[in-house]
DNA sequence: TCCTTGACCATTA
DNA sequence: ATAATGGCCAAGG
């Protein structure tokens, strides 16, 4: 039995589930989104399926490489867009680059906690 | 099967 | 700070 066009891998839909999750204006590397799906050193499978899912609406802007850059070729399509997007959603890009130490989602958790000493 | 390809990562120089 | 290196691992040919 085939079910129609909604077969998607679980591990494919819990990294979807992940990212989906990054709060708007924070920002998560591939390694820690894999990690988060309980897929640890599968960094690279968060990008493929980024890339497979393209057609999905997902935050896929608020996902850096592990030091904080954007992964696409600096003045490339994606790369600009990526930064606009960003920008947009109050994230400091600065050469590429941007602050996990104030943007990382982990970040995030540390602020929620803080508020509740 | 084997080989190549990536929206990756940590370490080292 | 940047670059090379080896490791990683699913997909697809």
């Amino acid at each position: 039995m085939k079910s129609g066009m909604a077969d998607i891998p679980p591990e494919h839909a819990c990294i979807l589930r992940v990212i989906r999750s990054i709060p708007r204006g924070r920002v998560a590397s591939y390694g820690e989104i894999a990690r988060r799906a309980g897929l640890p050193r599968h960094a690279r499978l968060v990008g493929r399926v980024l890339g497979v899912y393209s057609a999905l609406k997902l935050p896929w802007q608020r996902v850096l490489r592990s030091d904080g850059r954007i992964a696409f070729p600096k003045g490339s399509p994606g790369y600009r867009q990526q930064r606009a997007l960003l920008i947009d959603e109050g994230v400091a890009v600065r050469n590429g680059r941007i602050d996990l130490g104030r943007f990382g989602w982990q970040r995030d958790l540390d602020a929620e906690l803080w508020k509740m000493a």
